[in-house]
DNA sequence: TTTAGTGCAAACGATTTGCAAAATA
DNA sequence: TATTTTGCAAATCGTTTGCACTAAA
């Protein structure tokens, strides 16, 4: 396994994985690293972006509609996606919820449960607003 | 929105969907729809998914790796994908623990929690068996 | 100077789509 | 007959990869 170098583009992109809670796709980020590095191609971003997951500095989260997420956040926790306008957003159980799901479907399930991601469904405040208009 | 018609098509890929518990790929349905329609084509395949999960029939289940599963136990239950096999298999909660899985959510967040989808990770008893032999 | 990372473009796998023909209502 | 569905093939989308070059160690 190759020893890492340093590289601007990675760092551009941590940082902006880091800041953001928008949890972009691949090309959402490209589009914003491409400010600061305007060469910069969709295949380093991917790359990256995988190298990062690997290493375990990022995350990705599928969605059943479209391309992949990258999260900054690695810290156990969940998300919500809103059926009308589409964003996704943070969701945090508090520790002891996301382990006691965990428990609950070990209790109903023969193997060995590690880990579990839940993405919740519904509307989010803001479509809430905009329709009670 | 257009009046639904009959197909035999359908009707198959609709039994398929029923009687696995395999979470099959688009692919994967074509192929065993395939030895009943040997001239059904993917596209037909895709499109009567994408209907059969539009009109409530069938589910859709992203993961992080690789294309979309479909589940025609459309009920709310849970999935657990194995780390070693990469083998999607269901796992239930009781429908309490479901919901108060939706009710924690719901206390942390602002907007409308209709409904979540919990993927689980791990080892499954297959690959725990294999792995100590 | 050795190794890892980049940009580019081509290739890839999964999914969607336009269209003329076939099946259903 | 009117409308939906199909098979086919081409197109599209998201992602990966080979390669010659550049940057980091």
């Amino acid at each position: 396994m190759a020893a890492l170098k340093y590289s601007r583009q990675r760092e551009s992109i941590k940082h902006f994985l880091a800041e953001t809670k928008d949890h972009p796709t691949a090309d959402a980020v490209y589009l914003h690293v491409k400010k600061e590095f305007p060469n910069i191609s969709l295949g380093t971003v991917y790359r990256n972006l995988n190298l990062l997951t690997d290493i375990g500095e990022a995350v990705k989260i599928a969605t059943p509609d479209g391309g992949d997420r990258f999260d900054g956040r690695v810290e156990p926790h969940n998300h919500f996606l809103c059926k009308k306008c589409g964003r996704l957003l943070d969701l945090d159980l508090d520790m002891r919820s996301l382990e006691e799901v965990n428990q609950l479907a070990a209790e109903n399930f023969d193997g060995i449960i590690e880990s579990s991601s839940t993405l919740f469904y519904g509307e989010c405040s803001d479509c809430i607003k905009k329709s009670s208009q």
